[in-house]
RNA sequence: GCGCCUGUAGCUCAGGGGAUAGAGCACCUGCCUUCUAAGCAGGGAGUCGCAGGUUCGAUUCCUGCCAGGCGCGCCA
């Protein structure tokens, strides 16, 4: 048995390589014609009634050979071999579809797996060990993260999570960018903010920084260093500001970004990645691989051969660089340090910036799909029917730390990840902080702190806990409730897997969700602490697996598993 | 004008070339002397934005249109 397949993984396997069989043993008898067969794919089927497994695939060949889906699901089926297997029956329904009914052997050997796996169950070995970098929020380090920035770090952090468990190897990424205008602007506004604070009449520049954390950036300055910061040479006393405001916005965005559950590998700066001389370099190899040209002083990179809608600056007129070239580099960066693959999570403001830098990597000579980019859509705040008015310009938005204070970081989480990425939405503040059953975040978490709740009960009334598969009597699980809630435990891993290469999280709440309730409809129908000591061992058994599965999903979406509530 | 995203139940949203389109909330009816009722069981609720096309079959794929959000700098 192959070990790094979880246990529904080697099942499927088993039925699509028998499918295969049936085909090509039919194409032999002349059952049916010859041709190249398509993908064989097996799903669930909606109903119980419609088996454990179904396939679709003769429908799929009846396309091809002009044939009906009935009659050539009958000349696979007639030809298929069920010796030695797990299935019992096997059924044409429908258009064509074959569905396949199966004993309980294989949901013993998968909750036998799962017991020995404990916190590391749902892990596989899809992804081989590649390496995938990757990169999410960057946010610019010239004011605290707002709420889109928390969507971007619990998909990217969830993502990274199930990559692993799919078998990659992940870095998570924070690329800072600590040079360049932006971070100018950043020191002049707090120059003007110091000012202001010593009485002086100093405008904040134009398109500067206006928001209030700066005005206390600005006390915490002239506290530490005192106003003789000030009278300092213009460019050294502009460094020094730069400096000390781009560390102290890092500073805050990692603790916020902490708070959140998430801790990045690496903390990647523009700056240092400059002083290399990394960003002139691109240049260069573009320019020699003939990817630019000049016009109107500025150095202009063919974008529009790699799909661009127009041509884009790499150099300036006035010799400064684009924030292109910095960005572009430290892509290739990535690349140079090993990585197979990489993925950006980026805001909807940088849809049109994606064409431009795969086509900047390609250009440099990179394959064209090692950069992969997810644009996560905005979020809406709102209050019951009321929208929370967020003003990038005039400073006053809804920071991540105040979400974070008003909601929690579980609520937050989950929220986030509800949603597809790519859909916009509308984060009801007020729901999320309802502490009732209208939240859906405490009804997974509920069900985690119930199975707790059953084991403390349990030891109190001297039940044997801790029963393993071993010697439990796993037959005594025959309650549909318990079957179904089984068969969900099971699909686990390759669900992870199948999120993960989807780049859903969403379905991975969509996943606890549905555990949840065949939990709660498993709790209501059959009692767990009873007379029977058998039974009640087995179904303690069944209840351990269950909480293993909804705190390793959990625990993957960066939300507590509570032991209580 | 061009590009990206979205349009599915009263609300917020899943789903996805096929078998009777799902969940939560809201609404209605039952269920706590026994392991947590933040729960369970059941009910009503839908022309899957509109119109064409491909297909044996489209809510799903393609095209056009309508509506909403966001972008379209020698800013980052």
């Amino acid at each position: 048995m192959d070990e790094s397949l979880s246990v529904l993984g080697q099942v499927k396997r088993d039925i699509i390589q028998r499918i295969a069989g049936a085909i090509a043993r039919a194409k032999d008898r002349g059952d049916l014609p010859g041709y190249v067969a398509p993908e064989i794919k097996l799903e669930t089927p909606p109903r119980p009634e419609q088996g454990d497994f179904a396939t679709g695939v003769a429908m799929a060949i009846a396309r091809e050979i002009k044939s009906d889906g009935r009659s050539v699901a009958g000349a696979i089926v007639k030809n298929l071999s069920l010796d030695d297997s797990s299935i019992l029956r096997v059924d044409i329904a429908g258009p064509g579809f074959i569905n396949f009914f199966l004993g309980t052997d294989w949901l013993e050997r998968a909750m036998a797996r799962i017991w020995k796996e404990g916190p590391l169950y749902g892990r596989t070995g899809y992804g081989q060990g590649k390496r995938i970098l990757l990169e999410f929020v960057s946010a610019n380090p010239t004011g605290p993260l707002n709420v889109v920035n928390a969507r971007a770090a619990a998909v990217g952090d969830c993502l990274a999570a199930l990559l692993e468990a799919s078998g990659y190897s992940v870095s998570r990424e924070f690329y800072v960018n600590d040079a360049g205008n932006q971070v100018s602007l950043l020191a002049d506004s707090l120059e003007a903010r110091c000012r202001q604070l010593l009485g002086e009449d100093a405008p904040l520049p134009e398109n500067g920084y206006r928001g209030e954390y700066l005005i206390d950036l600005a006390r915490e300055l002239l506290a530490s260093e005192g106003q003789k910061i000030l009278e300092l040479p213009p460019e050294e006393r502009h460094e020094r500001l730069k400096s000390f405001a781009v560390s102290r916005m890092v500073e805050k965005q990692r603790k916020t970004l902490l708070d959140y559950g998430l801790k990045y590998d690496t903390w990647f700066s523009e700056k240092t990645l400059r002083e290399t001389g990394a960003h002139r370099q691109v240049v260069d190899i573009l320019r020699e691989k003939g990817y630019t040209y000049e016009k109107d002083g500025a150095i202009w990179f063919r974008s529009t051969e790699f799909g661009d809608d127009k041509d884009r600056v790499l150099v300036k007129s006035d010799g400064e660089i684009t924030y292109f070239v910095p960005d572009l580099a430290y892509h290739k960066n990535k690349m140079d340090r090993g990585f197979d693959h990489l993925i950006d999570i980026l805001g909807p403001d940088h849809h049109g910036y994606v064409k431009r830098l795969s086509g900047g990597l390609k250009a440099l000579g990179y394959p064209e799909d090692a950069l992969e980019v997810l644009i996560v859509q905005t979020v809406r705040l709102v209050r019951g029917k009321e929208v929370v008015k967020m003003s990038k310009r005039g400073g006053e938005f809804v920071t991540m730390d105040e979400l974070l204070e008003e909601v929690g970081k579980d609520a937050c989480r989950f929220f986030f990840l509800m949603r597809s990425p790519e859909s916009h939405l509308d984060f009801d503040l007020d729901l999320a902080k309802l502490q009732s059953s209208e939240n859906p975040v405490y009804y997974v978490q509920y069900a985690h702190a119930r199975i707790a709740s059953i084991f403390r009960q349990a030891r109190q009334e001297g039940f044997v806990l801790g029963s393993g598969p071993n010697e439990v009597r796993f037959s005594l699980l025959r309650d549909p409730s318990e079957i179904q809630l089984m068969k969900a435990l099971a699909a686990f891993p390759e669900e992870v897997h199948e999120i993960a290469e989807a780049r859903e999280p969403n379905r991975l709440i969509k996943y606890m969700i549905d555990v949840a309730s065949l939990f709660h409809s498993f709790y209501t129908r059959c009692r767990v602490l009873g007379e029977e000591k058998e039974l009640s061992a087995a179904r303690l058994y069944l209840a351990r697996l269950t909480q293993v599965v909804l705190a390793n999903a959990l625990r993957m979406a960066g939300i507590s598993a509570p032991e209580s509530m």
